[in-house]
DNA sequence: TAGATTGTTAATCGATTAACAATC
DNA sequence: TAGATTGTTAATCGATTAACAATC
């Protein structure tokens, strides 16, 4: 099924999570059927675009009925790729490290976190929740030897291309960067970045805006 | 100098922490001056946006010429609303609450993390590089006192919501929310959010598309 | 059948890119 | 002055919204 949805719109796909998640929370509601309308309410998204976002994977919908919220929880799961299996490494044990590793939540979608990798000695031979950390050394070895999909950089940014190469030589088919840079990587290699500063400074400009300090 | 820039979109305003942040790296490397093409090479916007983003702020370049790197960088803080003072408190004081205390690096763009706050006795009392932990039942009081302007959540989701509602109650002009949900709060509140399964779901789409597993 | 709501096309809106006169 | 590069307008592109026929 490879590149089954190569045209759909990037704004279309960063929406996908968002009505996934809601879908869920509906399940938990037990509310099993939902029109677009009242999706609408909810997620804060227009109706129609709404309309339009699901049909660019299917019909998932009925006329004059809706959508069945489980079915379509479970199609948007497939097509976001959950439930594929995802072995995950993370590098840098920091606090940021061991809270990506202590996300439990990720396990039930496919993302099994396998290692942890640290340069400090103090580290090396640590548990978090089970998963050991790593000498950073042996960071090639362990993704060639147990087929790593996902590296996950939490390094400080002085570190953070050398280890993205490191981890694209070794062959992981994506990046979950939250180094504050635009790693470099070959093309065929996902990134996908999580840059904290760019999201607090918007922050701080919108709040600069609207209260005034003097 | 409320709402100078109320008709910038948000497009704009999220690519000008990733203009602090290259032109950084250029006064780093000593470079000082520098033409909207050769920024465009660097940081993949093309070089027309460049200028029509900057343009928005003012004329800060010179025909013939570029841009002043200095004058430029120091532009772009201010607008970004940096070196105002930012007191900000953490909820939550797990390993993603305690990486952010951590994140030295906000500080001298004027965030200054006051206190955390936690629920679990065990943590109220412990510092985090000299950031005491304090008992979430004063996270109001302490607000008022210290007059906080941005509240963190970095709580389970079960509990996020309430914490928005008092951190909202007690003051704060903006929230900074990791939990996965879009908090409610009154609309002068601003929010900013970092879903990160959603980011980490839409990675998991973009490799499912490219790399095939049958 | 009548009412509701989708799927889908067309219209609108906004963001990006191209072009070039202004000017350093 | 000649060359370079901005500031800015116009053209294009893409995304969102509106409208409505199809249909459950």
């Amino acid at each position: 099924m490879t590149r089954e949805y190569s045209n759909i719109s990037m704004a279309v796909i960063r929406r996908l999570p968002k009505y996934h998640r809601y879908l869920k929370d509906l399940l938990d509601q037990e509310t099993y059927r939902i029109s677009s309308k009242e999706l609408s309410k909810l997620i804060g998204f227009t109706a129609s675009q709404i309309r339009q976002d699901l049909n660019c994977f299917g019909g998932f919908g009925q006329q004059g009925y809706g959508y069945n919220v489980e079915e379509l929880y479970n199609e948007i799961g497939k097509i976001l790729g959950l439930y594929q299996s995802y072995p995950t490494v993370i590098v840098g044990a920091g606090n940021l490290g061991q809270a990506i590793a202590n996300y439990t939540n990720f396990d039930k979608f496919g993302f099994s976190t396998l290692a942890l990798f640290d340069s400090n000695p103090k580290m090396i031979g640590m548990r978090i929740r089970d998963i050991a950390v790593h000498d950073v050394d042996q960071l090639e070895e362990f993704i060639k030897k147990n087929q790593v999909r996902i590296g996950v950089i939490c390094t400080p940014k002085k570190v953070a291309q050398d280890v993205a190469t490191k981890l694209s030589e070794a062959g992981v088919q994506g990046i979950w960067n939250f180094a504050p840079i635009d790693i470099k990587v070959p093309e065929e290699i996902i990134v996908e970045n999580v840059h904290l500063s760019e999201s607090l400074f918007t922050l701080s400009f919108l709040l600069s805006q609207e209260f005034d300090q003097e």
